[in-house]
DNA sequence: CCGCCTTATTGAAAGGTTTCATTGACGTCG
DNA sequence: CGACGTCAATGAAACCTTTCAATAAGGCGG
């Protein structure tokens, strides 16, 4: 780093080539209003002071920067990295910066940065919430352009770019069912998360259509859908005695579903002939699994992307209307399922 | 979003709530010095005209970020999502915000993130870089501090955080010769990166030790280090004639090594019998997989905080010294190479 | 050779916050 | 009753850039 001195500024540089600020300012903004032997100067100026542009001041002026943040529930789980993806596809068409913040499905550390970002005048922010419904979403979309991803609100106060959960739920245990198990795990937690209350909520609906009785869907809770919670519940599920056990479990996503095969080939059991396993979201490692890995598909880019475009909508058509797309998802049957 | 006002500042609030400007800014800043009857009257004028604090203001006239960043290569894959939760860890224990920004191994878009990262004045930069060598980070680090996550420069011009991956590779191929292997592939690319010729010096380091031919080790080039580019690297070498084909792959990481799992499963042969493979990182799905692989295991997390730890000093220290870490991977054998 | 037009450059103002030296009010002590 | 000390509130200055109306310089046609 530099010693003292304080870094430079226009007017440093402006004396330093010996012209008006005005004229570098033209010089970093309308090169092609300065002439050839002008801009020299001020270029070698701003060479020698080792001036870099202070954005700050820049978008103080401005007004607007031209940046994107997606906050995401987990960095670590490959489906949110995915959609992050599309976002990123669609922020670069559009000559968008994208920054990323890990929220941790920590309510805090979200609120946090959602303040954060829309104390620096991003042109938008897309955000996977711990909780849609958070009074803190409805307060900054006031002021900046806010899209929901991967979870929806039934009030039309945001846009948003989701899967059907409900949905995405049901066809699962309906191919479970289909397979002719008729005592079926559904494996996820916390219920503080939408997803797993609504996927647990497709997986009774078809439960209830196929005339299962009503304990035929045994719900094994998790503290979260990391990998280490799939193969703690494994474990749980394999010290079900033999005869009450389910013979097939639904996971509310890859990551458990992935831990929970893990755990089970550990235990010298076979996937699917002691346990049919269906996973939720297809990351790439569920189709790569040794055991590939029957999961329901959302589109995860093509959801980014949507999102990301409502956004841009939003942020730059006055007349915006907001628009909740939902996604149907789809099962990919695989090895984990299907012998 | 708001309709055509422009959004309220300091003075507005102080017109609405009767005060002067500096105490609307001692409400926001040092509220112990505002009386309880003033403080309040200032709160309720910002939530009636609300008011949201200008980032790029209070920057500009303070001159300083709470904000750190990491460059990383490639957010889709789980190790530098790891190492992004160790920067997290101590950035969050010393109060300061995390962006994340992906390079997608791409040198433009990684100069582009670290300009602006550099004029948005944050108070220190993590970079997996593309190229540690390039001038950019130079330029930068005479500005702004910069840490090196993943690979280390042999001046002492930054600090940085990694592993040995000559050690690493070799490790790997050491392994393997230990386990009879005589004809071995190296598969990884593009070897523009660092990681990826360095982990094949290792390799290249144990075959002569352990005095094999020359051409005992088979380099498979790739394009990339994803899951695909392991699968098409599989296709590859099975269509090797068998009594050529390498009984042994040492991939440059996980993923690769994950595709190639896959792909040789695929196929129909076994994993160990057929072709035993290790890979590198040890990320959480090379443990997970249903044959689990055999990894060369760098400690991703503390990889990322001993960076981070690295960059807060520097920052804030003014005698620091950048100092290079370097950490030795080790190996963890599993089945993908253990029968 | 003058007036006009074009092109290049100028300098002041604005943008919203924080800081800090100063003022004002009020209570207390001598 | 006056001087002093404390606490609260004030407002001007500074942070750095961009914009824009105004000026200066230079070239051309008449």
């Amino acid at each position: 780093m530099a010693g003292g001195a304080r870094s430079a500024s226009v007017v440093d540089v402006a004396a330093e080539a010996g012209v008006s600020l005005g004229t570098v300012s033209n010089v970093l903004n309308r090169p092609e209003r300065v002439s050839d032997k002008t801009r020299f100067k001020v270029e070698q100026a701003m060479a020698r002071l080792g001036f870099v542009r202070n954005e700050s001041a820049r978008q103080l002026r401005a007004g607007q920067s031209r940046l994107l943040a997606y906050v995401m529930l987990d960095v670590a789980n490959p489906f949110f990295t995915d959609v992050a993806q599309g976002i990123d596809a669609a922020a670069t068409e559009h000559e968008l910066s994208l920054f990323l913040c890990n929220s941790a499905n920590d309510a805090g550390r979200e609120a946090a940065y959602l303040t954060h970002l829309s104390q620096q005048r991003v042109q938008g922010i897309l955000v996977t919430p711990v909780d849609p419904y958070s009074p803190l979403l409805e307060e900054i979309v006031k002021h900046t352009p806010v899209v929901i991803v991967d979870r929806t609100r039934n009030d039309h106060r945001f846009c948003s770019a989701a899967a059907d959960d409900v949905a995405g739920g049901r066809l699962a245990v309906e191919h479970l069912i289909d397979r002719g198990h008729t005592r079926i795990a559904y494996i996820g937690g916390p219920p503080s998360l939408g997803q797993v209350r609504e996927r647990h909520e497709g997986a009774l609906l078809a439960c209830r259509e196929a005339g299962l009785a009503e304990d035929a869907l045994l719900h094994i809770g998790t503290d979260g859908l990391g990998f280490a919670d799939g193969r703690e519940a494994g474990e749980r599920l394999i010290g079900i005695p033999a005869k009450r056990r389910p013979t097939a479990a639904f996971c509310a996503n890859d990551l458990v579903a992935l831990g929970l095969l893990q755990q089970v080939s550990l235990s010298g059991r076979t996937v699917p002939d002691d346990l049919a396993i269906v996973g939720f979201d297809d990351i790439d490692f569920a189709g790569a699994a040794a055991v590939p890995l029957t999961s329901v598909r959302q589109p995860r880019r093509e959801l980014g992307r949507t999102a990301a475009e409502a956004l841009l909508d939003e942020a730059s058509n006055p007349d915006h209307e907001h628009r909740q797309v939902t996604f149907t998802p789809e099962l990919v049957a695989r090895r984990s399922t299907v012998t």
